[in-house]
Order: C-alpha cells, then sequence, then structure tokens
DNA sequence: TTGCCGCTGACATAAAAGCGTCATAGTGTG
DNA sequence: CACACTATGACGCTTTTATGTCAGCGGCAA
C-alpha cells in the first residue's frame, strides 16, 4: 500500500495538475522544482516513486534519473519520466535511462493516475514480502516455500536466501561478493568460493525441474539469473 | 576495482600481517606508524581505505578516526578500526567514531581481507555501466549479454571486454598499445601480437550475424569498430 | 617482386568453475 | 543429557575454459 509520490518538474502548473490528480486517487504527493531539491525531499523521506521531467533546470532529467540508478538509497525507487511530445518520448526510451514508464504531456489526471498505480503494482512485489515468479519458478518469502509449477522443491535456509535473492535482482549478472553481500549479509566473511558450493545446491534442487539453467554461470564476472537462454 | 589500503599501526609485527594478507588477496598496502606518518601518506595518495590500530602513540585511534571524518579530503574514505579485545571493541562501537566496521585482534588474514573487501564493496559505487547500441549491436554490462539483433553471441571475458571498449571508443583507430592499455589495463605486460589474436576470436564470434565488418583493420596503425563500410 | 604486416591454427599453461568430502556447530528428540 | 540429523563453510581434486605465445602463411603496398 505503497502512496508517496515525489514530482519533480520546473512548471508549478504541471506539478499543480499532477499533485491534484493524485490526491484525488488518495496518493500522498511531494513536490520539486530542480533535482537539488528533489535530493533534498528524497533523502529526508524516500517517496515510493518518483515523477521526473524529461527537462529540468541545470541537471536533465535523463541525467538525474541516470544518478538516482546508480545510487544505493534510491536505485529500486522506479522512475515515471514526464516527456513533452512523443518523439521525445522515443529519445528518451532509446536513451536507456532505466525509467519504468512514460508519459506524454500533456495527459490526463486519469492516464497519470492509472500509470502511476500500474508500476507500483508492478513493483510493489519486490519490496513487500510478496512471492515472485520467473518463467514458472515461484518462490513465497510468506510462506517460505519453492515451487517449479506444482513440483514443490526443497532448499535449505541459504539456498532459499540465495534463490530469493537471485529472482528478486533477476538479469544481471553478480560477482561474488556482490551475492555475499546480498545472501549472507555484510557481516560474513565467508570464502567467495563457499558462493560456488550454494550455487552448486540450488542446481541440484533445480535440475529435477529442468529450471537449474536459470542459473548461469558468467565466468569470470559471476552469475546471472535469468529464465532466458544462456 | 579499488584496492589502496593504508595501515596504520604502531607495531611492526601487526603491519606486516596486514600486508601480507592483503598483497596475497592482491590488494595494494601501504603502512604507518602513526598518525602523523599516516596524514602525510594520505596527503600524498588517498587511499581508498584506511586500517586504523585502536591504540595508537600520540593521537590515538579514536581520535584520529574522528579526525578523518571531519575533514573534506578524507571523510568518505572507509575506516576499519582495529582493536585488541573484544571489550575494546564494544568500548569503541559506543564511542561513536563513524568507524565502517571492527576486527578484533588476533584476526586470521582471511577474515581481514573479507572484512576489508566487503567494506569497499559495500562502499564501491553500483557500477553504472550501460548498454552500448552501435549498428544492431547490444552490449550490456550489467547483463554482461551481446547479441545482434535478436541474435545472442558468446564471448569470452577478454572478446567481451575488448567489444566494450570498441563499442565505448568507436569510430577511431587504436593502436595495439592503446588497446592493451584499455582491455588488459597498464598492468599487464602482454605482446602486442595477442592483440590480433583477440581481435580474430572477436571477429569469429561476431562472423555469424555478419557483423565481424565492424571491427576494421587499418594497416600499419591498428584497429578500428566502427559500423560504417571499411 | 619484395618485404612488412596482419591472419591463423596449434599448443602449453593458467585460471576459473564444478564437485565430492569433511569437520564443526547448531538443533531438535529420545 | 546424549544422540542423531541438518546446515554450513572450507578444502582439495578434477574438469572445463580462457589466454598468451609462436611459427608459418598470405596479402597488400611500395
Amino acid at each position: 500500500m505503497p502512496g508517496k509520490i515525489l514530482v519533480v518538474d520546473d512548471e508549478p502548473a504541471i506539478r499543480a495538475l499532477v499533485r491534484f490528480a493524485l490526491k484525488q486517487a488518495d496518493l500522498d504527493c511531494r513536490e520539486a522544482g530542480d533535482s537539488v531539491e528533489a535530493q533534498a525531499l528524497i533523502l529526508a523521506d524516500p517517496p515510493d516513486l518518483i515523477l521526473l521531467d524529461w527537462m529540468l533546470p541545470g541537471v536533465s532529467g535523463v541525467d538525474y534519473a541516470r544518478r538516482l540508478r546508480r545510487e544505493r538509497l534510491t536505485q529500486s525507487i522506479p522512475v515515471i519520466m514526464l516527456t513533452a511530445r512523443s518523439d521525445e518520448e522515443d529519445k528518451v526510451r532509446g536513451l536507456n535511462t532505466g525509467a519504468d514508464d512514460f508519459i506524454t504531456k500533456p495527459f490526463s489526471p486519469r492516464e497519470l493516475v492509472a500509470r502511476v498505480k500500474a508500476v507500483l503494482r508492478r513493483v510493489a512485489p519486490l519490496s513487500a514480502d510478496e512471492a515472485v515468479t520467473i518463467g514458472g519458478l515461484v518462490l513465497d518469502p510468506t510462506t517460505h516455500r519453492v515451487s517449479a509449477g506444482a513440483e514443490p522443491i526443497t532448499l535449505g535456509p541459504t539456498e532459499f536466501r540465495l534463490l530469493h535473492f537471485f529472482m528478486t535482482h533477476a538479469e544481471r549478472v553478480h560477482t561474488r561478493g556482490r551475492v555475499l553481500d546480498g545472501v549472507w549479509g555484510n557481516s560474513a566473511y565467508v570464502d567467495e568460493r563457499t558462493v560456488d558450493v550454494h550455487i552448486r545446491r540450488l542446481r541440484k534442487a533445480l535440475t529435477a525441474s529442468g529450471l537449474d539453467r536459470y542459473v548461469q554461470t558468467v565466468r569470470g564476472v559471476g552469475y546471472r539469473f535469468s529464465a532466458k537462454e544462456d
């Protein structure tokens, strides 16, 4: 039930429109006129979603979006870009900003709210303890169960956390060090090779359903979890 | 990537142990016997992490840690405190020194390295690498994947780095020496001819999609990566 | 034609990942 | 309390993959 939205736009009129639309939808709205203000508000209280104008005075929206993606505190906050015309939208889309969606101005309040809610819905399961599903593999933290289709899968505690980590950070390589951070926590003083061992155990548990191919080795770098072929 | 560690401890034996452990882990180790020496070394070349003994002659480790936190040059450098017994650790922890971690003596080299790496990892910026696209060729460092259109392309680690280098420095000739610098780093002593071999391997991997023509030879100079014709 | 220069396949070596096994610590049960 | 069982992490050995060097070949340019 997240609902804190941060609007970053230099035009007060746009902000007012957005604020009104979000308020109608029972969403909490904060405002910033530029990236500096935005940054301050984020530090004070991280929002659940950021609406970001493509054109901003100072640091451009595109650059700021990238920065948000880079920094640990903000990298998991979804971003929706606001663009002036559809051709700008194309540009932005091509720029690989990591934005979760794009809204073209002018937009209707209805559209805005719909998209915001859609993104929140999509992202919410990741932050909460909701079940994760990737390519027929289902992991549910609340019941602590894993299954491939109908087949239940038994995992040790560490393998469970490992798989959880992978499924919530799929489609990207993780060095053994990062895996240690994510699964063992930064209090662990464990040999990096140990990751290999648990990878093997995890794969072993997944082979019965043929899903071990999701756990992919990226030689010289680390591991990746992906439903795509290797 | 970062690896410069400064050890500040008045006991040469401890320093030797630390130096050895760090060297094994391929970390660059500098040493200082007190805060004055340490300060000089930091000014000369700021390290990426500081290992600081709790008890130091002159300015105590705790005080020095605070000072490091206060000064602009050093405030972002992580500090790990070395303490003699666990009850000292408790004390230090309570003293709000701003240290990033604590290691209790005696410590094993393994533990030392593990903690150092953990802190470095935590502090290290999340790789801001973005996907590069040139003429239908896509290389994404975060997922560590390469594809030509829809076709995935498999590369060895070196070929991957080579292609990454080319794509981020496209449309210009690179001598073999430059390529060695960019791809191998100036730490390696590798024959220039080796570049040829990896060029061939890269081309081989690209021929299936016909994109090997992007890797162009500039006779007498070196190589160029370009989507334009040769 | 000649002589660099780049291309190529083969090979030895190095590095990385995979795998089985073991000792240990923790947990639950009789 | 003792026993059995599980989970875990460390080793060390094996297999796989990557890397760098070399020597011969062939083409391009003067």
